[in-house]
RNA sequence: GCCGCCUUAGCUCAGUUGGUUAGAGCGCCGGAUUGUGGAUCCGGAGGUCCCUGGUUCGAGCCCUGGAGGCGGUACCA
C-alpha cells in the first residue's frame, strides 16, 4: 500500500523559523562560545532555564480569547497560561527571585539559548533567535553598567569585531526622564510618543524627529504618524538634547550639564553617566569605544536607568550598495523588574547579544572564516567487501585529529568524487584493485585540481594530465603522513 | 495592523485578444569516459501554473474571496 499524493505531508517549516547546516549552524554556537568564554572570565557564572515559564511571570497579561498568541507563543496547560520565552531577562527575574535567599548578592550569571517570538517576519529577523545575555542582580553601582559595557565590547572583539569596528552608545532613562519633566510631558502615552519618536532618528533623520514630536508625520507610503503634540518650545528642547556632539563622554555631560536645568531626575541620570564615565576610563574603554548619546531610548519600556546598544559600524558593499548592520545588541538597568515577584525593588543591570544577529554580520563581513570547520576528507569505498578496510583508514584519519569519513552510498567512482566535490573535501582518498595489489593508496588533492581545472578549457587531454598531476600514491602505512602534508600544502 | 507590488519546474524567469500535450536557462540524474571532480555534447526525471469559487464550448491568462512572499510604515515586553 502506497501513500497516495492527497496524504503526503508537506515538507515545509513555519515562516520565520530557518535550518542551519555545517558552518551555518556551528557558527552560532562558535560565537556563543567565545562570549560566553569572556563572560566567564568576568566572573559571570552560567544559568539556564527552561524555554517555557508561566506566562504571568513574562510579565504578560494573559492572552486574550481572540489574539492568545500576540507577540508570544502561548497554550494551556491545566487551566494556566504558559509562553516560550521572548528573552533571557524575565526568566533571569523570576529565577533570581526564586532562588533569591541562597544567591550571593550581587549575583552575576550569562545565560545563552533561544528564545521566540510571534511577530511577523522579515529579513534578518525571525521567530526564533539566540540571545547571549550577562546580568548582574542586586547592585545600583553605575560602575556595574560600566562593567556591562566593557565586557561586552571584549566580547564583541572576542568574535573578530576590530575595536575600530563597533561603538557603544549609552544614555540613561533618567536623562529623559527630566527633558521630559521640564517640557511637561506627564502622561505615560506622551513620554512613549516621544521616546519612539527619538527613537526613529537614525530613520528619519531630525526633520521627521522634529515632525513626530509636533504634529505627526506623512511618510513615503502615505501613512500617516499623529505626533505627540509638543509646542515649539517643547520641540526645540528635545531636538537640542538629541542633537548634542556625542565626540567625547566628557562633553556630553557638559552639554547636559548646561540643557538639564534643574531637573532633579535628570541631575541623577547625569551622575549616573559621570559614574559610568569614571569606571569606562579605569577600564581604559576609548570614546570611540563607548559614547554618551542622549538620542538612545531602547523600546523596552522596563528599562529604569542606563540603557545601551552596541552597534557595528563596518560596512560591507553588497551590490554596489553600502549595507549597515546596525545594532547587534543592548541592554540597560532596569530596577523593578524583580519586584514584580518580590515586591521589594531590586535593582538589576544587563547586556544582550543578538547573536544570530552577529552571526550573520560575522560572515559578510567575512570575520568569521578564522572559525569555519575544515571540510573532511574522504575515503571513496570502491569494493563493497572492503569496508572494513576504508572505515580503517579513515579511523587512523580521525585518531591525528583529521576530520574524515567513509562514503556510504552506493555508486560509482565518478559520482563519489562529485560527493566529495559537493561537500568541498579537500582530499580523497582512494583504494581500489590497482591500488590495494601495489599495498599502496591514491591521494587525490581536490582543493589543487578545483584550481587548475578552473583555468582550463574543453581540453580533454589537458585534464586528463592534469588529472595525474593532483594524485599520488603512498604507501598504504603513510597515508596519515601523506594527508598532512598535502593539507599543509599553499595553494 | 495599514499601504503598494508580486506568486508558472529545485532556482531565475518566458508564456500571444482566452485555444491541442505549458516552455527556456541554470541545477539535478544518467551516458559519451574499462577506475577519476571541471568543460563540451547527448539523453532523462521533475509542474496542484499559490488556493478557492465563478464567467466560458474552452482559463496559467478574465472576475470574486482567501493564503503566502517582497518593500514601506506601525508595533516590538
Amino acid at each position: 500500500m502506497s501513500t497516495s499524493e492527497s496524504k503526503r505531508v508537506a515538507a515545509e517549516k513555519p515562516r520565520g523559523f530557518i535550518d542551519r547546516l555545517g558552518d551555518a549552524a556551528a557558527a552560532e554556537q562558535r560565537v556563543v562560545a567565545a562570549v560566553g568564554a569572556v563572560y566567564e572570565r568576568w566572573g559571570f557564572e552560567q544559568l539556564e532555564t527552561s524555554a517555557i515559564e508561566f506566562t504571568e511571570a513574562l510579565g504578560k497579561f494573559l492572552p486574550d480569547l481572540d489574539r492568545p498568541n500576540e507577540g508570544v507563543f502561548s497554550f494551556q496547560d491545566d487551566e494556566r497560561w504558559l509562553s516560550l520565552r521572548y528573552d533571557l531577562t524575565a526568566p533571569l527575574a523570576r529565577f533570581a527571585a526564586e532562588e533569591w535567599n541562597g544567591l550571593a548578592k550581587p549575583f552575576r550569571r550569562w545565560q545563552t539559548g533561544p528564545v521566540w517570538r510571534n511577530e511577523k517576519p522579515g529579513p534578518g529577523r525571525f521567530r526564533q533567535f539566540t540571545q547571549c545575555d550577562a546580568d548582574t542582580v542586586g547592585s545600583d553601582n553605575p560602575a556595574a553598567d560600566a562593567e556591562m559595557v566593557a565586557m561586552a565590547s571584549e566580547a564583541l572583539e572576542a568574535v573578530g569585531v576590530p575595536r575600530d569596528g563597533y561603538a557603544f552608545k549609552i544614555n540613561s532613562r533618567r536623562i529623559l526622564n527630566g527633558v521630559l519633566e521640564s517640557i511637561g510631558a506627564k502622561d505615560d502615552r506622551a513620554r512613549l510618543t516621544v521616546m519612539r519618536a527619538i527613537d526613529k532618528l537614525d530613520r528619519v533623520g531630525i526633520e521627521g524627529v522634529a515632525a513626530l514630536l509636533g504634529k505627526g508625520r506623512k511618510d513615503e507610503s502615505g501613512d500617516f504618524t499623529p505626533g505627540a503634540d509638543l509646542d515649539a518650545a517643547g520641540v526645540k528642547t528635545v531636538v537640542d538634547f538629541v542633537t548634542l556632539e556625542t565626540t567625547s563622554r566628557a562633553s556630553v555631560i557638559e552639554g547636559l550639564e548646561r540643557l538639564l536645568g534643574a531637573s532633579e531626575e535628570g541631575r541623577a541620570g547625569l551622575k549616573e553617566l559621570r559614574g559610568i564615565d569614571a569606571v569606562l576610563n579605569g577600564l581604559k574603554v576609548s570614546d570611540a569605544q563607548a559614547r554618551f548619546d542622549p538620542s538612545v531610548v531602547r523600546g523596552l519600556e522596563y528599562y529604569t536607568g542606563a540603557v545601551f546598544e552596541a552597534e557595528l559600524t563596518m560596512t560591507v558593499v553588497e551590490d554596489g550598495r553600502p549595507v549597515r548592520f546596525g545594532s547587534v545588541g543592548g541592554g540597560g538597568r532596569y530596577d523593578d523588574l524583580i519586584a514584580r515577584f518580590t515586591g521589594e525593588r531590586v535593582p538589576a543591570t544587563g547586556f544582550s547579544i543578538g547573536v544570530s544577529r552577529l552571526v550573520a554580520a560575522q560572515a559578510r563581513l567575512g570575520l568569521g572564516e578564522a572559525f569555519a570547520q575544515t571540510p573532511p576528507v574522504i575515503v571513496l569505498a570502491l569494493d563493497a567487501a572492503r569496508m572494513g578496510d576504508y572505515f580503517a583508514i579513515a579511523s587512523e584519519l580521525r585518531a591525528a585529529g583529521i576530520r574524515a569519513e567513509t562514503y556510504l552510498g552506493s555508486s560509482g567512482m565518478k559520482a563519489q568524487l562529485k560527493y566529495a566535490d559537493k561537500r568541498n573535501a579537500p582530499i580523497a582518498v582512494i583504494q581500489g584493485g590497482n591500488e590495494l595489489e601495489k599495498g599502496v593508496v591514491t591521494l587525490k588533492d581536490l582543493r589543487l585540481g578545483a584550481k587548475i581545472a578552473a583555468n582550463l578549457g574543453e581540453d580533454r587531454e589537458a585534464y586528463a594530465r592534469m588529472r595525474e598531476q593532483v594524485q599520488q600514491e603512498v604507501p598504504r602505512g603513510e597515508v596519515v603522513a601523506a594527508v598532512q602534508r598535502m593539507l599543509a600544502a599553499k595553494l
